[in-house]
DNA sequence: GTGGTCTAGACCACA
DNA sequence: GTGGTCTAGACCACG
């Protein structure tokens, strides 16, 4: 899986790296159980320091995407990927009312936006390998 | 208009406070040319620093939502809202994809987003004065 | 609160910290509300990196025993401490249980072990302040 | 007597198997004398490396708890259990402190703890084999 | 070779 | 001045 980050984003790498390894997921690239490279690797392989792949892994087993196991590396949940509670719902709904807000200040209507959710919901679901 | 302020939050205190005037705008409760709270009047309000008030007046003049007039105060802007730039767009697929990668994951379909996207929606449209 | 860390322990730094933390909140010592030192002093005061305590604060405010606010520093969460979910009465059981069956090797009564847990627990509640 | 292992549990393997044995010998599945099987076997038997087991049959004997003879393979100690010795009681108390100060952090109250750990004592003592 | 921990030092966002 | 992020480099526990 090829991992793209912008580093002059203000969007955290660690944050990037996890939103690239839950889109991963979604689009079925990542399947459970499948292995993801070792700290060390992966920040070579990106450039970055391991530390913060770390951190993004640490966060991604917090939240139950993936296991960390001891010696054996890191592989995607396979027990499983995290259900829907109410503490996702609500971070849920807290970032999408903002940006919601804002599309209806630009005029958008809710047609509208519900085109480009499913727009982005088909290009996750549908993702080619190597794209 | 009433602020609701999470300073527990991870958000900085002056997205929450753009995000609110924006969805006060969205809501209808902020029309074009209805006049905000000075950065003094508000900033003591709701008791945070001038600095923070004044950086979400600034971000938000810059995006075109509100006017700042030397004299005059603030202003929502008269002159219509911001529109759909190319850049606006961009960054609202930035901002929705992770979000919907996640729901992918936890194994919302494209219908259940689409309703949750609709609910707010229709929460912001429909918001009554003082709610 | 005077802290009082072991670097020979095999025990992490950071979890002394945290340990050290929690049994100031439960002797009462660190009252909800009550300002923690930054991380930087903290950190300085007892000769660790700060990345070590930030470490502590950040899993201690992911279990919810403190909030770190944005720039006003750590405090000890005033909104009540957690509470027993399942999954900490899965991991008390769990830590429990292997001390409990070495002490029953050790012919240990239950009626001993109690009296130890007790103990502890006195300890604990009652501890005055610089002891 | 079987081994039930959490290859996903931050608790290193040798641990568990450690705290394994030591609850079979304090259920009495284990008995003084009774052997136990060689690292060879019991390693390929629950898939995990040699050194894994050895490394937890070495510390249970300098604890007291098995021998490892050279030919005769691996028994429980014969000549009664490990005694109660200050450091094993510093140990104990060790360990006990942070639960204790947790629990009391929930809100728990020192007759619930005991509650708790007459619970966990029984489920120990009164362990059908195999079970 | 893997992740876990710790140190040291730097820059930035926030208020 | 506060915490947040990132880098660099080191040692250790584990298997």
């Amino acid at each position: 899986m090829i991992i793209q980050l912008d580093m002059q984003s203000d969007v955290p790498i660690y944050s990037q790296l996890i939103n690239q390894i839950i889109e991963g997921i979604a689009s079925g690239e990542l399947k459970p159980g499948e292995p993801l490279p070792s700290v060390r690797n992966l920040a070579s392989d990106i450039g970055i320091n391991l530390h913060t792949v770390n951190k993004a892994y640490t966060l991604l087993k917090q939240e139950g995407f993936i296991q960390i196991h001891r010696q054996r590396g890191v592989v995607v949940n396979p027990d499983g990927l995290p259900e829907i509670t109410p503490e996702y719902e609500d971070k849920r709904s807290s970032q999408l009312k903002p940006i919601i807000a804002e599309a209806i200040c630009r005029g958008m209507s809710q047609e509208q936006l519900q085109q480009i959710v499913a727009d982005i919901h088909h290009e996750i679901t549908h993702k080619k390998k190597g794209e």
